[in-house]
DNA sequence: ATCGCAACAGGG
DNA sequence: CCTGTTGCGATT
């Protein structure tokens, strides 16, 4: 009998790869751990069993696994299931998923080791400069790997240096896998057991009486340990005594302390005791117990509650359910809400229950995160987490909630997969037999629809929080206002007067503007002349603070320039505006109060958004300009005025959901305005007032968006209604993608008629020195998804065969939005 | 993805 | 003629 496993490599490609294996290698290999394969030429990768069988491949001879690297699974068997099911929905293969779900840790990659021939004479005057200087270098280090070559040769490409020193058998390589995660060990010192005896000890001291530093270290560890009776950190003593490490470490070395290692997590919750949890209120208790009630015949539920509702308050409550069940819970949010705030929040109620997964987090503290969920821990039983979360090995999910569910940014659009979080959620919880809980105060069309189709169950929450008012909102026409000449720079006076009031009674402002920098475009007054990224199809904006010209697509950056780069003339002009911009006028208007700024410039590196948001809560600052970043459920009690600088470009943006999504982006700012008894003010400026978005934005009336937009998408055939699949193709050549993309419409043309759209360049037809065309296929209800996901394989496979096609990248983006 | 080989372009 | 760069195909 012969023994063989089939492998997940984490590469895009479309297949499983079949290694053999040893029959009690076959007893002890499970789906789901690790191994070390060969792969290709000279590569060793870390590859994920899949299925172990007897069944020898008959086209080739399987190649022998190198190493087995997991003693038990860390995938488990509702993962694999999971995976396969992404692959196949979002048509990516099971090497995308794998990457993208393992923490890179986990995914080892062998890495080329070169080591000199153990030979005694070697004759160095066959070898020429370069190969001379790798092998001279070997001398003083035992090994090295391609990179040092790189850097001691400096050029990038060694490996014919190193292929003609392998030749004249002066060196030998070898692949090398090395474990990536390293447990976090902290040192700790205790008395040497010599000492323990009274005799012993007063001995020691009486030898230490003439080092007065090392006496003292000695002491303080006395101290310590009697005042926390625990064990003592390196760090605490050199703190605590003021010796510094090299004092202690002479007392390690003279055999007086001992150093011993203990295993640490890296994140670590210090909280206090447990909070209990709050009472809720009639409306609160109400929809808890509908959300009961329908999770008994539904296994999705959306809770529709306005902002400020107190929709976590009614999530705690279900945790705590789950949890006494024993099960675990996966609460995902969008990576930018996952604020201290809301961690602090719930660890309050659960202590060090409470496990925290985002982007922001090193692969050690994933790991960490990943085996406490893998192992069931008591220290992971609520994760709390962005996008990616849905990956942890989660094996007694009791309840996902998705909270601000119509967030897209639970969408991962770049590398494959092109998953959704949200609907990924929905499946897992399924196959975990779980409840999901989807929480919006602005739902997505799909959601409300699914809701409403009775796909999902429905429950809302009308009434603020202590039945605080929802903001007063006022429109402003800055057409007539520009008309009336009552506008400075881009504040309206309406807007101005409001400020002014609100600065005065103490409370703080929100100006909301959709746009970072300064302005999108700089154009020659004489000759109309704007300077453009050399990468992209776009203008650059300007950046004042660094006087500087940026691509927002690319990141290319160059100085601004003092006058036009064709025509000389100095009269350069500023077109549109961004957040820069409005903080310079702001801080012109209001020069006695305190203005920040928050967007992707000012909330870079790994507390920069944190440390604004502190700022604004400690009420050190009086005005805060910013981009969207600013809706995701903060909740600050002082904000009494919300200002949104210029309604029009976002509900002008070439999308069909730019209406849906300017509605719950305005309602979602607006939801920061006036959490406590007094009602807050909302100012939209706008060159259109009487747009129904606005008027429905003012009146918060969701249900009149809904069943406008919904009459849009069936008029269009849009999702909800139909399906649909995005396929981009690029190229840095623009013909060729031109006569691609026209080949593979016509083929779509062929099986799907008028139910593909394009091929159309995108606003921006060039990204990144990349021509991009675009094909929409849409799909009705009753058509087969996994039917016409078949036809566009095969299409795309046919594409793939023709010669001059082959170079184009194909982008397959399934529920593009 | 990644790597080796073949085909080609450029400097002596 | 030698060297370095680019394109293509295969990976178990």
């Amino acid at each position: 009998m012969e023994y063989f496993i089939d492998v997940i490599i984490p590469v895009p490609l479309n297949k499983l790869y079949t290694y053999r294996i040893t029959a009690s290698e076959s007893e002890f290999l499970k789906p789901g751990m690790r191994v070390a394969v060969p792969f290709g030429k000279s590569k060793v990768y870390s590859g994920i069993v899949f299925r172990v069988h007897n069944d020898a491949p008959s086209a080739y001879e399987a190649k022998d696994i190198q190493q087995i690297l997991d003693d038990t699974p860390i995938v488990n068997e509702k993962q694999l299931q999971l995976w396969q099911w992404i692959a196949k929905y979002y048509m990516c293969t099971l090497g995308d998923v794998m990457r993208a779900a393992l923490p890179s840790a986990f995914i080892l990659e062998s890495e080329t080791v070169i080591t000199k021939n153990s030979v005694k004479e070697f004759d160095e005057s066959i070898l020429k400069d370069d190969e001379f200087l790798v092998f001279e270098a070997l001398h003083h280090q035992s090994s090295l790997k391609i990179h040092d070559i790189s850097n001691i040769l400096d050029k990038k490409n060694v490996l014919p240096v190193i292929k003609r020193l392998i030749d004249k058998e002066a060196i030998s390589v070898e692949e090398e896998v090395y474990e990536k995660y390293k447990p976090k060990l902290v040192r700790y010192v205790k008395l040497h057991a010599n000492f323990s005896s009274e005799q012993s000890l007063q001995n020691l001291l009486d030898e230490l009486s003439r080092a007065k530093k090392q006496r003292d270290v000695v002491m303080t560890l006395f101290s310590i340990s009697a005042k926390t009776k625990k064990p003592v950190k390196v760090k605490d003593l050199s703190d605590e005594s003021g010796a510094s490490v090299s004092i202690i470490k002479a007392l390690v070395d003279k055999g007086v302390l001992e150093e011993y290692h203990i295993q640490t997590d890296r994140v670590q919750y210090t909280g206090d005791d447990n909070e209990s949890t709050k009472n809720l209120n009639d409306y609160q208790k109400a929809a808890l117990s509908e959300i009961k009630m329908s999770f008994e015949t539904q296994h999705t539920t959306l809770l529709h509650g306005v902002t400020s509702s107190g929709k976590t308050e009614v999530y705690v409550k279900l945790i705590e359910d789950v949890l006494s069940e024993g099960k675990q819970v996966l609460y995902l949010l969008p990576e930018i809400a996952l604020t201290t705030q809301l961690v602090t929040r719930l660890q309050n109620y659960f202590g060090e229950q409470v496990a925290v997964f985002h982007s922001k987090y090193s692969v050690h503290e994933r790991v960490e995160v990943w085996n406490k969920v893998l192992h069931n821990s008591a220290k992971a039983k609520i994760v709390l987490g962005a996008r990616s979360s849905i990956f942890l090995p989660f094996n007694n999910l009791g309840l996902i909630i998705v909270d601000e569910e119509h967030e897209q940014s639970f969408k991962q659009f770049d590398p494959a997969p092109r998953y959704h979080a949200r609907d990924t959620a929905v499946v897992l919880a399924h196959m975990h037999q779980a409840k999901t809980l989807l929480g919006s105060a602005t739902p997505s069309l799909e959601s409300y629809f699914n809701a409403k189709q009775n796909k999902y169950g429905f429950v809302e929450i009308t009434k603020r929080y202590n039945d605080v008012l929802m903001p007063d909102v006022e429109l402003v026409d800055v057409k007539d206002k520009l008309k009336k000449k009552r506008m400075k720079g881009h504040f309206s006076d309406r807007l101005v007067e409001e400020m002014t009031e609100t600065l005065k009674a103490g409370h703080q402002i929100i100006l909301f503007q959709n746009r970072r920098g300064f302005s999108p475009i700089v154009e020659c007054k004489t000759c109309g002349h704007s300077p453009q990224c050399p990468n992209c199809d776009v203008s650059l904006t300007y950046h004042q603070y660094r006087n500087q010209l940026r691509c927002h697509y690319c990141g290319y950056n160059s100085a601004m320039m003092q006058d036009c780069e064709a025509c000389g003339s100095q009269d350069l002009d500023n077109k549109g505006f961004g957040t820069e911009q409005i903080e310079e006028e702001v801080k012109l208007l209001f020069p006695d109060y305190k203005v920040a700024r928050m967007d992707l410039d000012t909330t870079r590196g790994k507390y920069g958004y944190e440390k604004i948001i502190t700022a604004l809560e400690q009420q050190e600052i009086d005005i805060l300009v910013g981009t969207q970043m600013l809706t995701k459920g903060l909740d600050f009690r002082n904000v009494k005025l919300v200002g949104i600088m210029n309604a029009d470009n976002m509900l002008n943006f070439p999308d069909f959901r730019a209406h849906e999504r300017s509605f719950q982006l305005m309602l979602q700012v607006s939801g920061r305005a006036g959490r406590t008894e007094e009602r807050g003010k909302v100012l939209i400026q706008t060159y259109n007032p009487h747009h129904n978005i606005l008027q429905q934005v003012s009146t918060n009336n969701y249900i009149d968006m809904f069943n406008e937009q919904m009459n849009d998408r069936y008029n269009y055939k849009y999702p909800p209604v139909f399906k649909q699949i995005k396929i981009t193709l690029k190229h840095k050549d623009y013909n060729r993608v031109e006569t691609a993309s026209v080949w593979y419409a016509k083929s779509l043309r062929q099986v799907f008629r008028d139910q593909v759209l394009g091929p159309e360049s995108p606003p921006v037809a060039r990204i990144r020195n990349q021509f991009h065309k675009n094909i929409l296929v849409k799909i009705p209800k009753q058509q087969s998804l996994a039917k016409t996901k078949e036809a566009i394989i095969r299409i795309n496979n046919s594409f793939q065969s023709v010669k001059g096609f082959r170079p184009v990248r194909v982008i397959l983006n399934v529920d593009n939005f």
